[in-house]
Order: structure tokens, then sequence, then C-alpha cells
DNA sequence: TTGTAGGCGTTATCAA
DNA sequence: TTGATAACGCCTACAA
């Protein structure tokens, strides 16, 4: 790489101390308007930059957040790192993710790797199997936990009204009248489907429906596992009313299987999905949903975040619930 | 923040020299076994974690990529990360993202506050009107260019095969017997967008069919923008017989809004999108489109970038075109 | 096999 | 208003 101007070679043609160059470079007022000049005129001609890590060393800060998630898949993560970097940009701050860390351990040599790198971190770990790393985090290091299980150990902590969302869904739709209500799983370890779980079998026994196993299908998030879940579900003798898919894009995936099962939704069966992605609303029939406002989800954890980098003592620990809210659409007979 | 143990406490604790902790940490091979066991003993102990930047500062390396990218709205750009960020990964790097550097002072901005914390960049700039940037780049920095117009002054570059893919669905919907054949534009400064209008114009010619300017309408590349469009279409007297939006997600809308119109597809007018997303086969009915491994794009455009970064010189510019694939469905009467 | 010491590029603390 | 100079935490000759 081609060696860029330093700060010493900037002083060097400048005709002044280092010291002078670096208060130029951070508007101290402690320099006469003509020296300041010069120096800035010195450094454009030079290409002069300032050398962020050296920088971070002697300041101990790195205006950078680390954001770990679970994957990058889909538009529901993409939606969230939006919503940090915008976040995290108006306070001039940049974004480093880094994504599926599938075990302990990878996940924790990615942590070692950042440190020194991030000021702060917003980890996002719904695998319920992993979610125990938060506490072997250093001690008032700054730490924003996102839709992690249990203990918060500490750290500020934000959540999505999973088991709500998923409650008002499925009571909607009993109110609709559906007395057999199907759902489409998530991954036994992720603490999101699982709260979604719980809401359902909540909302059923509230309104003294019973659980029947049969209805609850297996899933991965994904549009194709939705399509098999809802193919078999097509398939029973005694079909549900009404599939509630733990996410849109098994949703989707549900709507094309019944399509070719020659099922019509929603007069034959009616299907539901949650998070409300912006497609939902084009596919067909529109798809009712459990509306999550994603980005601003990430922007929230980014707040957070910088507010405890900014202020890192006497602060008190936030425990914080993003709250849904239910989508109506055709799909399930608006 | 609480201050981290640093190599000196590991050193005085261990009863070694800096450099014998430095050694053991880098697994040098000059290091007694005893010595290193004893030294991972206190190291672990004290929580001991190397700091980045005092690493960077010294090896000139920061082990990290920067990633520009114009926005990160919607499945596309998420899956380009995920590309990136596994092809990293894989290297031990981590990843850095920005986004919607609307103009050229802020994209500058960017750049400068970047330098010493990354290796090297990825610059994905579709938008022509600021994409000279790449012109004021540090002489010899490794930077790979993605979607990037015009001249890409001795930098890698990858681009998709927009050209290609807009004409290969044109041509196919021309031997479709379609004479008719609308679209829905990107934004005139989109630099895919406009390729992909020259790959349209380009068929037509070569058919032998008129340019009809009422056939081209506008779009942003979002699902509410393609909707608008074929609402328009639509109400054409002489109406086009086929619509290929240039993206996926208005084809989505566009969909939802002939539907509205009470015209069938494809029997009444055929559709086709760009991009083929996931979501394109599970929509009713499944979307044609011109398909692009998005992901697979990221990971190239990171091993180009690595390439770049671990052999500086000796090497040629790569000049790399993604390619696309038509993919017929239903939507398009298959 | 280990230790000493210099330096990476910057900011902060003193004096001047 | 400016300039020396000591950190920041680490790596790497060079010496022992």
């Amino acid at each position: 790489m081609a060696r860029n101007a330093t700060i010493k070679h900037v002083a060097r043609e400048a005709g002044v101390s280092v010291a002078t160059v670096s208060r130029v470079m951070n508007h101290s007022v402690l320099v006469a308007d003509g020296t300041r000049q010069a120096v800035l005129d010195v450094a454009s001609r030079l290409g002069y930059r300032p050398h962020g890590a050296a920088r971070s060393l002697i300041t101990n800060r790195t205006s950078t957040l680390g954001v770990l998630l679970p994957d990058l898949y889909g538009e529901f993560f993409s939606e969230v790192i939006r919503g940090i970097d915008q976040a995290a940009r108006r306070e001039g701050y940049h974004v480093i993710v880094s994504s599926s860390h599938s075990d302990h351990h990878e996940l924790e040599t990615m942590l070692r790797s950042m440190w020194g790198r991030v000021d702060g971190l917003i980890l996002m770990i719904p695998d319920i199997r992993v979610a125990t790393i938060a506490s072997q985090l250093p001690a008032g290091f700054p730490v924003v936990l996102v839709n992690c299980a249990g203990d918060t150990n500490g750290h500020d902590a934000i959540n999505l009204a999973n088991y709500e969302g998923a409650y008002a869904m499925v009571q909607h739709l009993i109110t609709q009248g559906h007395r057999r209500i199907a759902i489409i799983r998530g991954a036994d370890w992720n603490y999101d489907a699982s709260e979604r779980l719980r809401g359902y079998r909540a909302a059923l026994r509230d309104a003294a429906l019973p659980a029947e196993p049969e209805l609850e299908a297996a899933g991965d998030f994904s549009e194709g596992s939705g399509y098999e879940a809802a193919a078999g579900l097509a398939r029973l003798r005694s079909r549900p009313t009404a599939i509630f898919a733990f996410n849109d894009a098994m949703a989707v995936g549900a709507l094309s299987a019944l399509r070719e099962a020659k099922l019509r939704v929603p007069e034959d069966v009616a299907v539901a999905g949650f998070d409300d992605i912006p497609m939902a609303r084009y596919v067909e029939p529109p798809l009712s949903s459990v509306h999550v406002d994603i980005s601003a989800l990430g922007a929230r954890a980014a707040t957070l975040l910088l507010g405890a980098i900014q202020h890192p003592d006497g602060r008190e620990i936030r425990r914080e619930i993003v709250p849904t809210a239910l989508v109506v659409r055709r799909s399930c007979g608006s």
C-alpha cells in the first residue's frame, strides 16, 4: 500500500510542530488563523488523512459499534442493520457487522478480535444455546442485548413483544370463528420462535381450546420450510381452518403450497404471518401479519448503546420491549 | 469502560518480558512450552485481549474490509453483505459497512474516516452522479468497484451482466409473441437501471420493434413504485401485453396492481422481474426473472479485494462480469 | 529461549 | 499561540 502522508510530513512541510497540526485537525481554537490555513493547505496538498488506529490508541475511542447477528439472510436482518447504521451515523459512528456464529467458541473468538476495534457491542443472539455468552463479557464494557433469552447480566436489553404479538394474532383468529388454528414454528432453539409459541398456546388455553401437536408444524423461518409445512397441514384428515406462520417468509411459502393444494385463502384456510415485511401487502392475497418496526428496533439498540458509551457510569440498566401491532389484511378474511 | 489488562500486566504477572507474551499470543515457535503455558494461564486469568488498534498501528494491518453501499434497503443488499462477510470471515477479516452516501461530500468524509481502520474498500456506487469519487482514492490503496459506472481508474471492478440479462429477457418475451413490451425503469441516475434500459432497447431494435416512450414507465426499485407504474400502464388505451420490471420488488408491486385492474397474469399481461430474489418463486403467479447470484457477487468482490491486499504489487487489474440467467416461470406464460 | 529497546501515528501535558 | 515530549499497547529487530 502506498505509504500515506503522516502528521509529521505535514508538520515539516508546513514548518510547524506536529502538535499544531494535530490541533488544526481537531478544530482546536488555540491556533492562529494564518497557521491554520497554512496547515490545511499543506494537508490537502499532501492528501493527509489522520490514521484511525493511531487515534484510537491514544484517545481510547474507536467511533465504531460492533454488531453480532445470527445470520444475514432475508429482509429482517437487512432492516436491523439499516436502523443501526442510521442511528450510529448520526453520531459519527461506524458499524462493524458479523454474522452466523453458530457455536460458543466461534462467537467468543469473534468477540475477542473485536476488542480495541469497537466502543461497544450490539449482540443479537436468538439462539438460546449460546446466549450465555453474554455473561462472559468484560464487566463495564457497553453492551446491548437484542432478542436474547435469559439473564441480561447487568446489560441493557431490547426484546420484541413476541409473546404479545402472537397472542393477539391467535386471539383475533379465534374471534373470527376459527377453532383449529395451526402454526408453523421456528427452530426449537430460537428464542423469538419459542416466545411466539408461548403466545399461541396461551391464547388457545385462554379460549379453552385444546392444543393439538399435529397442528404445530416445524419450520425454520425460510420460505421453503413454510411451503413444506403448509403442504403437510393441508393433507391432514382434520384440516386446520387457519395457519399462523411464525414469520412472513414462511407464510408466503404457505400461500404457495395452499394454492397448489387447490385451497382458497382465506375461504378454505386463513393465513397469517409475523414481521410484516414490506412485501406482505403485495402478495396474493395480501398477508395479515404481526407488524414489527424492525429498523426501529435496530435504531433503538444503537441509541441505547451510544448512551452507554457516552455516559459510562451512573446509568441504570435499561430493559425495553419493542411493541408489535396486529395488521389484518385479506389473507385471514378481513 | 473498565480498563482491561494489557500485555504489560500479563508480562509482570507471569514473570516474563512483554516480548515473550507477544510471542505466545502470536503463536511464535520461539517459546519454551513451559513458558507458553504459564503465560497463557495468566492471560486467561486476567482476561487479557490484545488491543486491536495498537496492533494495527504497528503491523499496519487492520484485518478489516470497508464496504460502502448505496442503501441497505431490501433483500438485495442484505445478500451482498452476506456474501462479503462469508468470504471475509474465511480469511479472518472483519467487515465494516456503511450506506446511503447521497452526495459527493458525505461520501468523501466517510472515506476519510475509514483511513487506518480498513485494509481495503469495496465500493458499490450505482449512482453515476457520484461514481467519480473512485478517481480520488489514494493510489495503491486496495479497492474493488462494484456496479460502478465509468472508468475504473486502475482499480479492480465487478459488474453485473445487466445489459445481457435485460436483453435476454426481452428477447424471450418477443419470442413468445409479445410486440408491446413495457418496462418499469429504475432511477435515471442508477447505473444498473441504465444498463438494463440499454439491453431492453437493443433487444427491441434487433427485433425491428419500435421504442415507444409511453411504454417506459418510471420506477425507483421499490414495490410501491412498481405498483404505481403498472397501474398506469394498465390504463393505456393501447395496453402492453408484457411488463418487464427492472427489479423483482417492482414486479411484485406490478402483480398487485394488475390484479386490482382485473387483468390476468400471464393471460392478459405477462410480467417479468430482475434479480430473482428468493420470494420470486412463491408469489402468484411465480415470477419470471433475470437471476443474479447476489451473494456470489459480494463474495467475489471480497475475494478480489483480499487478493489485492495480500499481494499488493505485481497484480494485474481485474475486471469481471457476473453473469445473469433467464429464469422463466408462470408469470410470463411458461 | 528470552529480554531490551525503538517505533508505529496520534493526542495530551507541560513549558515556553 | 506554539513546541517538545511522553504516553497509548503492541510487535520486532537485535542482543544476550
